[in-house]
DNA sequence: GTGGTCTAGACCACC
DNA sequence: GTGGTCTAGACCACG
């Protein structure tokens, strides 16, 4: 698992690392009950502060993405689908926002869609 | 020109003021060597500080949307059809980076796509 | 006479009309005893306030580069060639303090001599 | 690194700073990658608001002179060869045009390369 | 009245 | 501690 970090973006480090874990979760990649490295190497790794990371997995505990088990360590959660369902849909809202904004502008929907198409 | 502000928004006060004017101008509504309200005036609508109006004037001055001349005013610059350009080709980026992380969790775009024109 | 302007300037637009006509005066196209357009008239031209051009008229004066004689108007002085002279030691001031600059940035002054040479 | 202020000349302050920085970039004084003082640390230094200092920091980013990484400092760029480069241009290109001036004036270019020889 | 600059200092998130 | 943002308001030159 690689963990992109931007630290020039607005967008907070422990949030960039939440976004990360959950790409890779619902990529398929990181599986139910595997194990997550502790918060200090990961924040070795990243060059970062343990503080920081330490956040990110509260967070992601918060939503019961991953689970801690004292002593044992950091494991993701056995059921993960609802994250990849959760992605969905917060990316079809931001598109949505966007395709909002453009149309605001005067752009028709089905003009815009067919940009998308020929782009991607 | 009603210049709408979100203050509860990450994104700052004096860009959301950027994006504003920059909408007025892809609209038509704000036209070529049109005046702008002065950045006492605009501060004072917006119950805002002057400072902030001050910071979003010289960005877009940087970035040759308005021209501002010392003790005259502030003017929106002479050309200014590369903003609608520029609005435009941002929104369609973000939208495909969207669809493309969308793609890599395994979605269709058609499927996608689809989902947009019901929502709206 | 055409007097340049630029409003984007640091340097105040009473200063660039004194510099534009002791120009003029220095090129020998404004000669000694020649009427100058009246403060009104070459507010009028310009497009800027009465006040600024009559402050450039009254520093001028002070300056003994022109004459004012109330109810006929305003006239070069009779002598004139000191302007020349403050003109060119001025620039030359500049050159030496530009010269400095590049010095101090480890360039040595026959190559840049050289290096102008070239480029003019 | 000394930063030097003169509070009367007409280029602001945040400018100083800029051309200050620059100037030690070029000469080699600030090194790539090197650790800037913070916002708050300079400020105090100079004697000035955080502000001002923040300002020039922020100018110095847009040109990619330094680039700053939130809650961590501010660091000269990796590349930073253009800085030199572009002080040498802009000096050299001011001096032309002051010979140029002075050309139009009829001073001969010889003389007056032999005039800035004799003075420093 | 306009923009340009600067001060003094607050609050915030992040680390 | 760091940068990011914003407030509140001053002073200035200019027009």
């Amino acid at each position: 698992m690689v963990v992109n970090l931007d630290f020039k973006k607005r967008e907070p480090i422990y949030e960039q690392i939440i976004s990360e874990i959950e790409r890779y979760i619902a990529l398929g990649i990181l599986k139910p009950k595997e194990q997550l490295p502790s918060v200090r190497m990961l924040a070795m790794d990243l060059g970062i502060n343990p503080n920081t990371v330490k956040k990110a997995y509260d967070i992601l505990e918060k939503k019961k993405v991953i689970e801690t088990i004292s002593t044992k360590g950091t494991f993701i959660a056995e059921k993960t689908d609802f994250v990849k369902e959760e992605k969905k849909n917060q990316f079809l809202e931001e598109m949505n926002s966007i395709l909002l904004e453009l149309e605001k502008l005067g752009f028709k929907k089905e003009e815009i869609l067919k940009e998308l198409k020929k782009e991607s």
